[in-house]
DNA sequence: TCTAATAATTCTCACATTGAGCATAAATAG
DNA sequence: CTATTTATGCTCAATGTGAGAATTATTAGA
């Protein structure tokens, strides 16, 4: 008898506050215990005309939101990393970014905000190289190079840890979310991993070990990493922070958005240079009041532009190293 | 009674041989009529353990070949732009990018390869405009903005039209493949929007009307308008164009090869330029025989850079205008 | 009221990258 | 030996980028 095939619609819904980028979670029992999941359900053939209609829905249901932007990010379909609901269904994952202006979570629904970092604790380096990275990451990827038998596996290893997690030689990367999401992954570093019964995260279960930020139901965590990976790259040629910031805006406002979640700070005037030079806002001649130094003028997204030439996006004039 | 569901995996196999980029495309019976399709085949459950392992699977089958270059594209699941095989099931498809070196078709597999641009003959600019825009596309498509009955209507088809084919103040922009393909499947102006029963596909069906390009099967042309569009995109940040070359080459020929799939010329002194400094290729001291003027040295990739920095890729230096 | 502190905004300057074209070198076909 | 063909090298102006100094407009407090 075949097998039984079902398709799951899961979305990153994610929105800037405070300088902090949040997903929207949902509580699931998994296993026993309760974990915050990305909404999702199964896409219905007979109710969803289009995958993404079937998203909205579950959303809606899920949430009480209803999403404007929303992008197709990847569909995962390895049969060891979906949790099955029983041996005899085969479950595929389509995930989903969506970007929106958070708002409070309506009354009747059990959603609510999390901050991305909390997650991917690596990622973040605004403040610099975070502390987890250089004592505990590095120190547990080295080892896990060594662990390897033969030579040629470690030197393999070794390049591997080299270029996801940036080196002399090779910058840090900000793009490569998912890339060091799936090493650690492969390390064994992630709760994850041990609950699909990974052998290298056995290895690691008897020790002291505690795992790395803070896991999401399912195979969420990694859809949060390849949602992140993505919107960085395409911060850079489209002009997508827009949707995430109020209808006016300070450049610093904008500024403090895009390096929230490219993780980095930038240089300011430089930045501002840029975000003019692509004629991607136009000033209201209203000011920022209740505010500590000169007061900013107030800027608005030109809506037009994605109607004009091919939408640039705010670049990303990097910083003194 | 619930819908069954089916996944089908298919494959945009690229090659590019004699500085023509061509995929792979078996036959396939639609609806009484012979048509080339992609290779592709459900995903079985109990018998693919990945997605990807399940397209390996059916592309050995179909066509003897062993990819080893291989992409996720995209995850199609409209309904009513899916050959439905009955009614009651529901039709996804996960299709891929895989590059190759071209190599015969093994013996007793049906597949051939075709010229992508038989497919989309609106994309090669190599030699300029190509006549198909200036003589039938742009003109229809003139149509297709004042068939419509509001003026609000009117202005936003003029303003898709202007930014996915480029005009006076957006140029043409080589990645937007998809785009393109999608705005003229609207407009009525390709074969498959008949079989899908569009209206404004209706509309045209009486007049003298002659499709665009060589139909493909199923939804494989937009498939095919994705995998061109996103490779476009690669070139310029992943050294992937090599995975399409042979073990040496020359610069030239490298050139040849980004040309015929970003669809322009390019500057060749400038490109050379930009292969150098990325030191993405080194010299083998031997050179090109059986050639016309100077004989060309013939050129490595350094597979090395992968594990380097962040693997730059090919840049393109426009042409002069 | 004056002064320090805080931010926003404007400019400058060296340096790198790009677009375009000219000049030179090494072959082959007659 | 000469014209033709192609490869390769070099130059130059224009533009873009990284870094930081200088200037301006506020508020908090002395």
């Amino acid at each position: 008898m075949p097998y039984a095939l079902t398709v799951g619609l899961h979305a990153a819904i994610l929105a800037v506050t405070g300088e902090e980028p949040r997903i929207l979670t949902v509580p699931e029992n998994e296993a026993g215990r309760l974990t915050a999941a990305l909404p999702f359900g199964p896409l219905e053939p007979d109710r969803h005309r289009t995958l993404e209609l079937g998203l909205l829905d579950w959303v809606r249901e899920q949430t009480g939101m209803n999403l404007t932007y929303v992008e197709q990010l990847y569909t995962f379909g390895d049969r060891d990393r979906a949790l099955l609901p029983d041996e005899s269904t085969r479950v595929l994952a389509v995930a989903y970014l969506a970007l929106v202006r958070e708002r409070r979570v309506t009354e009747g629904h059990a959603a609510s905000w999390q901050g991305i970092y909390r997650f991917l604790p690596w990622e973040d380096r605004r403040t610099g190289e975070p502390a987890i990275l250089r004592d505990r990451i590095r120190p547990a990827l080295a080892e896990w190079v060594s662990s390897a038998r033969e030579p040629k596996r470690r030197r393999q290893r070794r390049g591997r840890v080299d270029i996801t997690f940036g080196v002399a030689a090779a910058p840090w990367d900000n793009e490569r979310v998912l890339d060091r999401y799936e090493l650690l992954y492969e390390a064994g570093l992630i709760a994850e991993a041990m609950r699909d019964c990974r052998p290298s995260a056995a290895a690691h279960s008897n020790s002291a070990f505690t795992e790395l930020g803070s896991p999401l139901a399912f195979d969420h965590r990694r859809i949060l990493a390849t949602a992140l990976g993505r919107l960085r790259g395409k911060l850079k040629y489209r002009p997508v922070v827009f949707e995430l910031l109020p209808e006016t805006f300070t450049l610093f406002q904008l500024q403090r958005t895009v390096e929230s979640l490219v993780g980095v700070r930038l240089h300011k005037q430089n930045f501002r240079r840029l975000v003019e030079r692509g004629a991607l806002v136009e000033g209201t001649a209203r000011f920022e009041t209740a505010t500590r130094g000169r007061p900013a003028e107030l800027f608005r997204f030109r809506r037009e532009v994605l109607h004009e030439r091919s939408a640039p996006g705010v670049g990303l004039p990097g910083l003194p190293e």
